[in-house]
DNA sequence: ACAAAAGTGTTGTAATTACACCCATGT
DNA sequence: ACATGGGTGTAATTACAACACTTTTGT
């Protein structure tokens, strides 16, 4: 409401509200995106970004929150606002603007039975960004998400959230190297994550990976910003691996 | 719209969308936001921030690039989104979202002739976050407005746009001191703006300050992000100067 | 023995801090 | 002369990139 109430009540417009989650995780050494396969018009057989309408009483965490636990089954995954997307033509059937969210998560087996998702399913951000595949603007919000979560590497700790439970630090390394698209000094990056006060703790544990030498299991820490930040080297990076 | 349809028509709602500007600036080695008075309800007498409603054919920026011009009369400043506002009761008139953005401005003559901001004027951030000063969760987009301002003066060339078209070093460190609310090491600083390739460049010419030695003029550099960045030490810092 | 992955040591360089010191101006 | 703000020099510290080298497993 603010101010400029002056300009006049019919400049005033009504308009639904919907959440768009961008859930994010590494399969297969691939940076991959839920999508869910749209079955009405418009933009039949396209796939889509998994989101609903905005309800009565609720504001927008409290919609995306809702939204990822039909779709995964999942409470306590993170939920960051990426931004609203507001373009007056971007839904054909009228006037929706988008509040989109960036989730991070591990590498779920999905469908999860007893959800919503019966029709979402893990695929490369590499497909979903080519030309045509995704409906709405939803390619230029997972753009947006995809950057949003390279920066976050580079700050924060969210990496373990594309990790399960019990991680090596090799497997956390892989996580930077697929949302990077590049590849990350293996030594270097070990005394890293150790270093910094409350990135991982030991298990004590050791995992048997088959081959080489058995890597040290880690959980994630209660630090959730970096200090110093990992910084990626090439800034100009684009392709996820 | 996405997916999801199947919670049914009854569930979607309507909205009206509001864009609101946290307007920030240092006068006075304060940091200060531009407000505007209620005179009508909700909340009359009450400060609020500048905005107005999404016009038919608008996008959020677009709107908010215009309320820019109507408050301040000028345009290029940058808008930058901070995020979306969606509480179900955060407007007793009722259901009422507002789309909140950043800008930076120099310390301009407020308010400008031939503009709405008739009523506008510049205050402390300190007296704005004034409890019950302000209309709306008009505190709360305030808050994180500075928060997203001090992160910003950490990796990016914004601290310029603070400052008229030509300034001094002394002048850019004021800025990063105000906002940030500690002081800067004024020998260190300046290299450091210097070194960083494109954050200023000189004009020849100097300033008389009245007292001391005269500064070098600079104008806005072409680099809009700083790599390094420039990190705050005391990062529990709260309370700009 | 060898490949593979985990992990340690070390060295050179870049960036930051803290502070001594000099410069140019007004009073 | 001296206060005031602008600016340079420099040494100690920290962080990082690069890479040689060791460890522990499976085959």
């Amino acid at each position: 409401m603010s101010s400029s109430q002056a300009a006049g009540h019919r400049e005033r417009i009504l308009v639904q509200v919907t959440v768009d989650l961008v859930i994010l995780t590494v399969r297969d050494e691939t940076l991959q995106v839920l999508l869910v396969e749209r079955g009405n018009e418009p933009f039949p057989n396209k796939h889509a970004l998994p989101g609903g309408f905005l309800r009565p009483a609720e504001d927008a965490l409290t919609a995306a929150r809702r939204e990822l636990l039909e779709e995964t089954g999942l409470e306590r995954l993170s939920l960051d606002e990426l931004r609203t997307y507001s373009s007056p033509d971007r839904d054909p059937r009228g006037r929706v603007i988008s509040i989109a969210f960036l989730t991070i998560a591990p590498n779920l087996p999905i469908p999860v039975a007893g959800t919503d998702a019966v029709g979402a399913r893990w695929l490369p951000v590499k497909v979903a960004l080519g030309e045509g595949f995704l409906a709405f603007d939803h390619a230029e919000i997972l753009r947006d998400a995809v950057e949003r979560a390279r920066k976050m590497l580079e700050d924060t700790t969210v990496a373990v959230a594309f990790c399960a439970d019990e991680f090596t630090i090799g497997e956390l390394r892989t996580v930077y190297e697929v949302v990077w698209g590049d590849v990350v000094d293996a030594r270097n990056f070990n005394r890293k994550i150790k270093k910094t006060d409350g990135f991982v703790v030991a298990t004590g544990e050791f995992r048997n990976t088959g081959v080489g030498r058995p890597a040290a299991l880690y959980r994630a820490g209660p630090a959730k910003t970096l200090y110093p930040a990992i910084l990626r080297r090439t800034m100009g990076s684009d392709e996820p691996e």
